[in-house]
DNA sequence: AGGCGGAATGGTAACGTTATCAACGGTTGC
DNA sequence: GCAACCGTTGATAACGTTACCATTCCGCCT
């Protein structure tokens, strides 16, 4: 039994297959008596448009791409992959995969190359490609459509569509809150530079702790990597010096999971001794012990947001605007006021 | 500039389209001088066959899917699918990500619709879906091919690629190991019983225990899922009950974190007054802290191996046989010998 | 010598869809 | 009353490739 074609359906209806076509692609020319006549032949037959066929013959295609750095977050990746999926279902699109190597030499004629050569109608892309200002140019010299996730405070109003992560604001929450408890004596740890988020990040910290009237110290700033290893080193090093901080933001929980295991090894009680903070909120992040404060995106559907955009500019030729997302502080069990007795040094330090 | 197709290939080459078609799949009818000439016809215009078209005329398709479970362990599946972009890549296939939901009754008809509707060579199945009996063989009646990655002590031998893993064996050595510390009050949380690699894993260590001369105590093996929480609820109860055991084996290192955790909500000290044991060794497991002793996976190797050998298959025709992997044992931080005072009373004990 | 078989190549049609244009009946405008 | 126009539909060809069969050329067998 053989799956049916535009042709079946419609010598069932009694319409053209132009028609039929025509029914499947929502154009507005077609009678809604046809129109109803159509889609019952379409129901009865269980048919689906061929999408090999479609994207042969047609100008348009149906499959987008999500590109994203190979070697990611598992968590970030997965949940950002879902959300875009969701919204490639919801609209008959199909999603290909594409990670790849953000230091390539290669990336950008590669990306460009690849629009073409898949037949995509679009892609996705994720940082710390959908920064990459050259491969933008690139693409836009190409006709290649694509939507951005980007850390950003505003909109980029670049005319593509894009979604922007405000993690200035969430660092700023995050600094203002160990603030708040008590703190002053607040570290900032780094994550790598060629990633938007990590100024971004520190900008929220440093803004955070000068609106306060704390100066940011340069001991306490210290740069590196988004890993759990390097959260560990820069950590130790903090608290092996004599003028150790009494808070620690690592600019995400890998970093602070890692601050977290050099505050045990150097046998410091957290969080009463030392609070840590991260960002992200990783699955990770709730079962560590303590459970990490942190600030929370909402992954996935920052994923369906961006496919949607892209897939409607696609669909409706309107570019639209962006969208704000503002990862939410969780405060969990890594934080408290700072001991009195740590905190007097700290503060006379400053 | 438009893109290549086979026809300007074979002007160039002064050959016909249909020469240029044999030379790119490989057919050996062709002369060698004539394969020379297209060969160098196609690198000068970087032509690289449209895969749409391909798919359309052709007997063939180049996509495979992979298959998971939509409520995933994000590092599990992102490795996997590594591995299987990985051997996806090499031959020129692409992949498409199919999760899905496995108590949807609908699965079946589903996945066997699924390969029709996208045109695709062949399924990756992951468990719980290549576990399920009902699906492989609606599959087969279809003659959709697939690759399975399940849980097995031996080659299941259904003509089908399959890559399994012996987690009865890895099970096994951590219990063994366990035991060689001097453990005897040795608890088992069990997995999702509608993953095989539960029954396995429990097996492992049941068989281990027995054939050390141990009895498996019913209150020692507790029932539960692969998460966190039903980690923690169980290691809770353990823990709390006079008759305590001295090492909780957790089926996955998603369950020994949350043993970890429980165990430290209720002030104990891991590893010196209790060891934990996980499996899979996700990244988590190394950042714990104590990190943890589990049994490791190549996943992305997993993967890989099962990709290659579905398109082997489709390429060649031939079925391949079965691999085995083996999870290496782990030790880290969380194991330890027993205090003598903990051994006593759970050794009078059982 | 005639025929036969194999190696190498080409011609033709088709895969399932849609871009394009033509055609139809029925207004509307002057 | 005739042209221009609109809404609706259909015929045709084409997208880039490959399945299938036909053709050519050669050597070899009887």
């Amino acid at each position: 039994m053989r799956r049916p074609t535009i042709k079946d359906v419609a010598s069932l209806a009694g319409v053209s297959p132009m028609t039929v076509s025509r029914v499947i692609n929502l154009e507005p020319t077609v009678h809604a008596d046809t129109v109803q006549k159509v889609r019952r032949a379409i129901e009865t037959l269980h048919y689906r448009p061929d999408a090999t066929a479609r994207s042969l013959r047609g100008t348009r295609s149906f499959t987008i791409a999500l590109v994203y750095d190979d070697n990611p977050n598992a968590n970030y990746i997965l949940s950002l992959q879902n959300g875009v999926l969701g919204a490639c279902r919801e609209r008959g699109y199909e999603l290909l995969i594409y990670p790849c190597d953000p230091r390539s030499p290669r990336l950008v004629d590669e990306l460009s190359l690849l629009a073409k050569n898949a037949r995509l109608a679009g892609l996705v892309l994720t940082p710390p490609m959908s920064e990459n200002a050259r491969l933008l140019a690139k693409l836009k010299a190409n006709d290649v459509a694509y939507a951005r996730i980007i850390a950003a405070r505003g909109d980029p109003k670049d005319g593509a569509p894009c979604v922007y992560v405000d993690d200035h604001k969430a660092a700023y929450a995050i600094t203002a809150y160990l603030i708040q408890l008590g703190h002053t004596a607040i570290a900032f740890l780094w994550g790598d530079p060629h990633y938007r988020s990590s100024p971004e990040r520190y900008e929220g910290y440093a803004d955070a702790m000068k609106e306060h009237g704390i100066p940011v110290r340069k001991k306490y700033v210290l740069e590196g990597t988004y890993t759990f290893e390097d959260g560990f080193r820069r950590a130790r090093k903090l608290l092996a010096g004599k003028d150790a901080p009494s808070a620690i933001f690592g600019s995400n929980d890998e970093i602070a999971a890692g601050a977290l295991a050099a505050a045990r090894s150097a046998g410091l009680d957290v969080p009463w001794d030392l609070s840590i903070a991260g960002f992200e909120d990783n699955p990770f992040s709730r079962q560590a012990w303590p459970a990490l404060t942190t600030a929370s995106q909402s992954t996935s559907e920052i994923g369906r947001h961006a496919a949607s955009r892209l897939l409607e500019q696609l669909q409706k030729g309107t570019l639209p605007g962006s969208e704000r997302f503002v990862p939410e502080l969780v405060i969990r069990g890594s934080t408290a006021p700072p001991r009195a007795e740590r905190r007097a040094p700290a503060a006379a330090g400053a």
